[in-house]
DNA sequence: CCGGATATCCCCTGAATTGGTGATTGTTTC
DNA sequence: GAAACAATCACCAATTCAGGGGATATCCGG
């Protein structure tokens, strides 16, 4: 199991060496503090796990993940930095990671999530986890879709895919006034006064 | 650290059991089969973290989870379960699950998740977190949107908040025709004919 | 210097949406 | 049994959208 580190910090970069090598199962094929000739230096190394800082010189780690994963989507990436702010970690995973660890993490877990990542799994320190569990949460709002009647929630599925009064009024076989009359009623429940904001708000608090 | 266990295989029950009262810093507080009286059971025990299997006698864990959740949203659960599908690890996790393990993990491992999701964290198995990830990296259609030029991106964005072509006009300065034009060719690139499609669309390929 | 892409603006027309104010029929709930 | 709600339908007025024409101006690359 071959891997490559991105770390700009030496002593750091020094240690994940040592645990690299001393771990037995793995070999570090390089080892770097820029992101400078990203792509030759993978291309070259062919590592089967990069461990990616993200506050780098050159090229910042996350859009470092991006271009490794367009060229190489086989390699799998594990970030480990001291960020834990929900852009950076979004934008990390959005960009192709599959792990996410912080710097204080235990040796013997870096290690873990290593092996988990090559092995096509991910591995999240538990408070980046519960980040992005908590996307998944996100309806701070809970009366707010409970309150909408089985029919207007299926209507309201009928305005995110799109369909305007009148097919809906073909497809539930109720009159284009009855559609209307719901739509109104939708508006009201949910604050809003139009399609798209509808649409936006059920698929914010997850109606699809 | 008080733990309650829901899970109707006797055996794997009784070998929860010993693992937690052997575990040194855990008390196990309760052990169940079924789902039955579940909030009064809770509401007695009040346990720092709940152990739920999906399939039980009674309510199922998942609606379990939701059940304790608004009740007693300080408690934590963590699923514990065989089933590994997309249906189920997301709607425990939307119904407030903070852990998701599978009943083939190592001892340890859970014993490690259980302090994790008891400190506010989350602990997926990697296989697990696997799915959750690839949640966020569905962007099947990458060139659907670089296509789009950044005033049209603006523009989609302010579409996506609920805003009018007048609305857009003076946010951005430009005529009502012009706001005009540019979601003709908007909708034009994105196969689209009406502002909630676009909005749909935009939202589910993450433009937000 | 020309073609292509982008951004800006304008007009028109028909269709769709939005927001009122109703009404009727059930069902559930107290 | 009244009150509350859900689902159904109707009419009307004002606004907004969608799609079809155009027209400039700029910038960029060949």
């Amino acid at each position: 199991m071959k891997i490559a580190i991105f770390e700009d910090n030496q002593k750091f970069r020094e240690s994940l060496e040592f645990l690299i090598v001393t771990s037995g199962d793995m070999e570090l094929c390089g080892s770097f503090e820029d992101t400078n000739r990203l792509l030759q230096r993978i291309e070259a190394l062919m590592p089967d796990v990069v461990l990616m800082d993200i506050h780098l010189p050159g090229k910042n780690g996350i859009d470092a993940v991006k271009e490794i994963k367009e060229h190489f989507p086989a390699i799998n990436v594990c970030m480990q930095t001291v960020f834990e702010d929900d852009d950076k970690i979004f934008a990390s995973l959005c960009n192709g990671a599959s792990g996410y660890i912080l710097k204080n993490t235990a040796p013997e877990k870096v290690l873990q999530a290593i092996r988990e990542v090559a092995e096509g799994g991910s591995f999240f320190t538990p408070s980046v986890a519960r980040r992005v569990l908590n996307n998944f949460q996100q309806q701070p709002h809970p009366g707010e879709f409970t309150q909408l009647t089985d029919r207007e929630r299926e209507i309201l599925k009928f305005l995110v895919e799109g369909m305007s009064y009148k097919i809906i009024a073909d497809k539930t076989f109720i009159s284009y006034e009855t559609v209307h009359s719901h739509i109104k009623k939708i508006y009201e429940k949910l604050h809003v006064n139009s399609k798209s904001e509808a649409v936006a708000k059920a698929i914010k608090r997850r109606l699809v």
